[in-house]
DNA sequence: CAGTGGTCTAGACCACATG
DNA sequence: ATGTGGTCTAGACCACTGG
């Protein structure tokens, strides 16, 4: 499976998917469309597998008998569609999202993927203090001059990122965050370790929109690829507003369900 | 039909928004995408109205003083973004969203929209009975051999369809579906018609997708634009299912709050 | 340095829709 | 018949990344 390491020098080229294979060009749909659906089925099948680098587009508009212009319209096709990510001067990598997951209430996202065999993991990007802006006040109804701790991770399955997020909280709420989060890496857990055993959703929001270049660097995707934009409100049984989060999530990976 | 009049009068190439415009390429950002950047102001200042059509691309690129392709590649991202269509043999139009409007329940979308003094309509593309199969028997848990009866429609918003959706209900809870809708237009009257004051939403699922050629020519768009898709399931007070609905929405158009 | 993807040019032919 | 958008070719130069 030479495609499978890309740093491992043996790119796919000489790697079976590209070798000794047939494309027999129709002449009722569109060249680019042909190669799109070819490269689609080489993904579906497996024999191309997320991550793995593909032959320079020299190479493959060679092996498919096209101009490069050709072949790219193919390429940016796959790329809108979250198919694959490319990097300048490096090369184009499978990027296939995981199929779909089905997230219930917005929350318990990775149970549901863990339970499917995936190998899930979360980076913490930013855990910090700060002083609360207009927005933070507002969401999380603050009193004026309130400290907020801010949150940012990316959450991956199977080694491939499908979700960022930044969530606020109010510190003066949850004093210990930075100690509990830093030994358990939950922000459950940073609930329960403040007496908060139960808390619940009070509004979530969703939208589409498309990958501005930092999203789309933490995500390996391609800028403008389309999204989902999340935003949710959770507070304790008493009312009290205690998180705000926001998340960006592969239009392709996720089904939410309520 | 969908689009507002483009037949109408003068193309945009005779318009104010092409002519005398000053254009100065600058080089450290891609030409297509100032062009781009240039197309999307002219929009947001309202001085390219939704519907209208612009000057053909040879003019077009021509105005900007780049190859056809190089004005293509900056078109073509407005279409992913849903900022225009194009007709084969036709033209370019201008199909911006009417900004973004909130769904609550996913249901009473239309008042929030009537309310911003959009000019909404609703236009019914299908209306008949059917033997219901394996999935509609499935979805609204019905003895075999049931009869359904399907609805497909189009919601516009000052002239861009922003929506189709397709809808199924169990006949024998609903026997006068045909005629109280043909008169009232309206799914919640034939409810209350047939002694259904109240309902409920038993489940709302939302994933996201590219639209297909039949999807695309019912938006105005052009096939492959990112959309969300919607599903649902309504059941009377006693938990019987009466409704399932199925939709797709622009992605740049809709913000679920629930 | 060599190889990669990103951009751009200057042509061309076609299918399609409209008058 | 004309003009439109959709597709495709055969080149070219650049910026970037990696060894």
């Amino acid at each position: 499976m030479g495609i499978a390491s890309p740093d491992k020098g043996a790119v796919a080229s000489s790697a079976p998917a590209f070798e000794d294979f047939v494309f027999v060009p129709r002449s009722d749909i569109p060249l680019w469309r042909q190669i799109y659906n070819h490269l689609v089925q080489l993904i579906d099948d497996g024999r191309l597998i997320p991550g793995s680098r593909l032959p320079g587009e020299v190479h493959l508009a060679e092996a498919f008998g096209v101009t490069r212009i050709t072949l790219r319209r193919a390429l940016q096709q796959m790329q809108q569609e979250g198919h694959l990510t490319s990097r300048k001067g490096v090369g184009v990598f499978v990027r296939s999202p995981p199929s779909v997951l089905s997230v219930r209430d917005g929350s318990r996202f990775f149970e549901s993927l863990r339970a499917d065999g995936k190998i899930v993991d979360t980076a913490t990007l930013v855990l910090e203090e700060e002083d609360a802006d207009a927005f933070a006040l507002e969401q999380l109804k603050l009193a004026e001059g309130s400290k907020v701790i801010r949150l940012c991770r990316v959450r991956s399955a199977d080694g491939q990122p499908i979700q960022i997020s930044t969530k606020l909280f109010p510190l003066h709420v949850l004093p210990d965050f930075a100690t509990v989060y830093a030994r358990r890496q939950s922000v459950t857990d940073v609930f329960v370790a403040h007496g908060i055993a139960k808390y619940r959703r009070l509004e979530t929001r969703i939208s589409g929109g498309f990958a501005t270049a930092d999203e789309a660097k933490k995500l390996a995707l391609t800028p403008g690829t389309p999204l989902f934009r999340t935003s949710s409100i959770n507070c304790d049984d008493k009312g009290h507003r205690i998180e705000w989060s926001s998340g960006c999530w592969l239009l392709t990976s996720v089904d939410f369900a309520f």
